[in-house]
DNA sequence: CAGGATGGTTGGTACTACAAACCATGTCAA
DNA sequence: TTGACATGGTTTGTAGTACCAACCATCCTG
C-alpha cells in the first residue's frame, strides 16, 4: 500500500529486467546466469569450493557439478592445497579470465543505452543510492536534515 | 572504463541481490523465481501461451510445463478459446492469487530494511531514476512522448 | 588411537529450458 | 472447396541447475 511500495516494485522490475539481459549475454557465450557469476566471483578470488558455495549461495553439491562443467570447457581450474588435502580451490584461467572481461564489457555496453537516459549527475547519484541500499556505503554521509 | 562503469556495476550487483532475495523468498513457497513470475504476470492478465512464453521471454515449449505444474497445484487454469480453438488461454486461480498478494507482501517486507536505509525523499527519488532507466518515465520531467 | 568434525564428491530426484518433431486448427488462394 | 501453408500448443529428447542424503578422505581432539 501507499507509494512506498513503488521503490520496493522498481527494485524488482529492475531486477528482472537486468537478470534477463545477463541471461541473453550469457547465452550468446553458452554461459548460465550461474557460470557468470561464477567467472566474475574468480576474476579477483581464489576461493575453495564450501567459500564459492557461500559466495553464490548454493549447495556445495552443486558446485561440484558447476565447476566441474567450466572446468571441463578450460575456464576455470581446480587445485588441491598441499597444507590441508581435502581441500579444493578455484581459480579461472587466463581463457577464462578473458572471456569473464569480455563478457564484462558486453554487459556494460548493453546497459549503457538505458544509464545514458540519465544525466551525469543523475548517474553519479542512482549509483550511490544503489551502493546505499546494498550496504556498500556504511551509512551515506547523506543531506541528512 | 572509468567511474562510469560504476553505476552499471551498481545495477548488476543490486540485481543479484535481488534476485537471492526473490528465490529465497520463493523456495519457502515451493516455487521457482520463474513460476513467481508466471503468478505475477497473471495477477492482473489472462493471456494465452504464447503471450505467456513473450512476456517471460522463454520458449513456448517451456511453457507448457511450467503450466502444467502450476496447474497441478492450483495456482492456475487452463482455458480454451471458442472462437479459436488452437488457443489456450492462462488464468489465474483464486488460491493462486492469494499465494502470490502473499508473496508480494514477503517480498516488500524483506527489501524494506534496504530501501529504510534512505530518507523518505531519497526512496522517492531512487524510485524516479529507476523508472527513467526503465523507460517507464519519458524522461526526468515528464512531458508529451 | 578412536571418534568426531570438516571438505568435497556421488547418486537420486525434480525442475528449467531449448530445439525439433508433431498434431490440431485455422486461413488463403487457386 | 480443397490443397497448401500458417499458427498455437504439446511431446520428446537432451543438457544444465539445484537440492538432499549418503558417502569417502582428511584433519583434529581427547
Amino acid at each position: 500500500m501507499s507509494s512506498d511500495d513503488a521503490l520496493e516494485d522498481a527494485l524488482v522490475r529492475t531486477s528482472f529486467r537486468v537478470a534477463a539481459m545477463l541471461t541473453r549475454i550469457g547465452a550468446e557465450h553458452d554461459l548460465s546466469l550461474t557460470q557468470l557469476r561464477l567467472l566474475g566471483i574468480l576474476r579477483d578470488r581464489r576461493p575453495r569450493m564450501t567459500e564459492l558455495a557461500a559466495f553464490l549461495g548454493l549447495d556445495k553439491s552443486t558446485l561440484s557439478g558447476l565447476v566441474e562443467r567450466a572446468e571441463r570447457r578450460g575456464l576455470v581450474a581446480r587445485g588441491r592445497s598441499p597444507e590441508d588435502r581435502r581441500v579444493v580451490d578455484v581459480s579461472i584461467t587466463p581463457k577464462g579470465r578473458e572471456l569473464a572481461e569480455r563478457i564484462q564489457q558486453e554487459i556494460r555496453a548493453a546497459l549503457a543505452p538505458f544509464t545514458s537516459r540519465l544525466s551525469a549527475d543523475d548517474r553519479h547519484l542512482l549509483t550511490q543510492l544503489l551502493d546505499t541500499v546494498a550496504g556498500k556505503t556504511p551509512a551515506q554521509h547523506d543531506t541528512a536534515p
